[in-house]
DNA sequence: GCGACAG
DNA sequence: ATCTTGTCGC
């Protein structure tokens, strides 16, 4: 055999999968993105986001009023995932888990908002774009943490906006969404789908209550799909 | 070749 | 994301 196991940097993946297909994917998908708004009084937002445990995954999808906020719906879903993480192909992981719900909602939202990049990706197809794309509805990304680009611009004080830039070309906007003077890292907004960068910026603002980093919504469909997982943590078995 | 790397 | 006790703070 071979010497010492060497940490696996790159997590296994079936084998009818081609990382080099996903990607060709992704740059024909990418094709359709338009960075241009296309809401018409936007008055309802969804919120996704997937909790994981082995190979299953736990989401929610929660549909809230724009205006003050008011939760309409809650759905939630258990789904195998087929895909481990990869940076750069995490839609393939986690939109299955959304396809799932989508379909399900009485609300018709009017906007999505995904718990994952926008523009903010390599190949400008972050999981929000490829959400949008495929369901054709105006989509925002959203990320705690940075896949790539520089923030250009100071974040001293909640409320601060600074440029996120790579290779020259502005995908999104850092902001210090939350209140508490302790909330060291602000939250990555990028555009994912018929709808621009300011907007994007302007619809999460609104929806940022200040107790979470996140927008309300998306923060929602954390704690849900949470709670999800924790309740088929003790029934099965 | 060496790191970095959304969730 | 997840593995995990206590702990600081509103």
């Amino acid at each position: 055999m071979s010497g010492p196991e060497l940490a696996r940097r790159v997590p296994t993946v079936p084998d009818h999968v081609d990382l080099d297909e996903l990607e060709a994917e992704q740059r024909e998908l990418a094709r359709k993105v338009r960075i241009e708004d296309d809401l018409d009084d936007p008055e309802t937002v969804a919120g996704f986001d997937v909790g994981y445990q082995g190979p299953r995954g736990f989401g929610a999808l929660v549909v809230a009023r724009l205006d003050d906020g008011t939760i309409l719906e809650t759905l939630e879903t258990v789904t195998e995932v087929p895909m481990p993480y990869i940076p750069g192909l995490l839609a393939f992981r986690e939109l299955p888990v959304l396809r799932e719900l989508w379909p399900e909602t009485t609300e018709d939202p009017d906007v999505l908002i995904v718990d994952g990049g926008g523009l903010i990706h390599p190949r400008r197809l972050g999981s929000a774009s490829h959400a949008g794309v495929e369901l054709d509805v105006p989509a925002i990304g959203v990320t705690k943490n940075l896949l790539l680009g520089e923030v250009h611009g100071s974040l001293a004080d909640q409320g601060d906006v600074a440029e996120i830039v790579d290779d020259g070309e502005r995908l999104g906007y850092a902001y210090r969404s939350c209140t508490r003077p302790n909330a060291k890292h602000p939250v990555y907004v990028s555009p994912g789908h018929r709808i621009t960068a300011e907007t994007s910026l302007e619809i999460v603002r609104g929806l940022c209550s200040g107790r979470s980093k996140l927008p309300d919504p998306v923060q929602a469909a954390h704690r849900a799909a949470a709670r999800l997982k924790r309740y088929h943590d003790q029934v099965d078995r």
